[in-house]
DNA sequence: GCCAACGTTGGC
DNA sequence: GCCAACGTTGGC
């Protein structure tokens, strides 16, 4: 199974709202790299689902239910599908990923601005650990 | 609100 | 194919 982290504008899309739909086509993916991590995902991978911005915490698990296809909206795109897995007990800030040398390596540390992107099983464990105050 | 970092566009 | 100009993202 592999990890990924997906970023929303918490005033675009939240974590709430994929709780109360629970599910959602994960579309507006507009950049190449972004696009190359999307097609990359499988089946059951868990998703961080990251609040840029307001929030800049990571709030849930999602899981993803249906590998890519072409975007209805635009077919040179691709999208996937979505379902919240799990709310964290607690969310976890960007500043406390940032605190913590071990996480730093994690690319939304290194490379903040790209919107789909891969997580170690260890970063990820790391993220839970601390979202239960471990 | 500012600005650094990054991606994309388009002229040459 | 290079690179300057421009637009966007997102942390601060």
């Amino acid at each position: 199974m592999n990890y990924w982290l997906m970023k929303s504008e918490p005033s675009v899309y939240s974590w709430s709202d994929l709780e109360k739909e629970k599910k959602a086509t994960w579309d507006g993916v507009r950049n190449f790299q972004a696009r190359n991590n999307l097609k990359a995902m499988k089946k059951d991978d868990r998703v961080l689902l990251y609040h840029s911005n307001e929030d800049k915490a990571i709030f849930g698990i999602a899981k993803v239910i249906k590998e890519n296809y072409p975007d209805p909206g635009d077919k040179a795109w691709i999208v996937v599908d979505i379902a919240p897995e799990k709310k964290l007990k607690t969310p976890v800030s960007l500043a406390l990923i940032k605190a913590d040398k071990r996480l730093a390596d994690m690319v939304l540390v290194r490379s903040s601005r790209l919107s789909v992107q891969p997580v170690k099983k260890t970063e990820f464990d790391m993220v839970i650990n601390m979202s239960e105050g471990k």
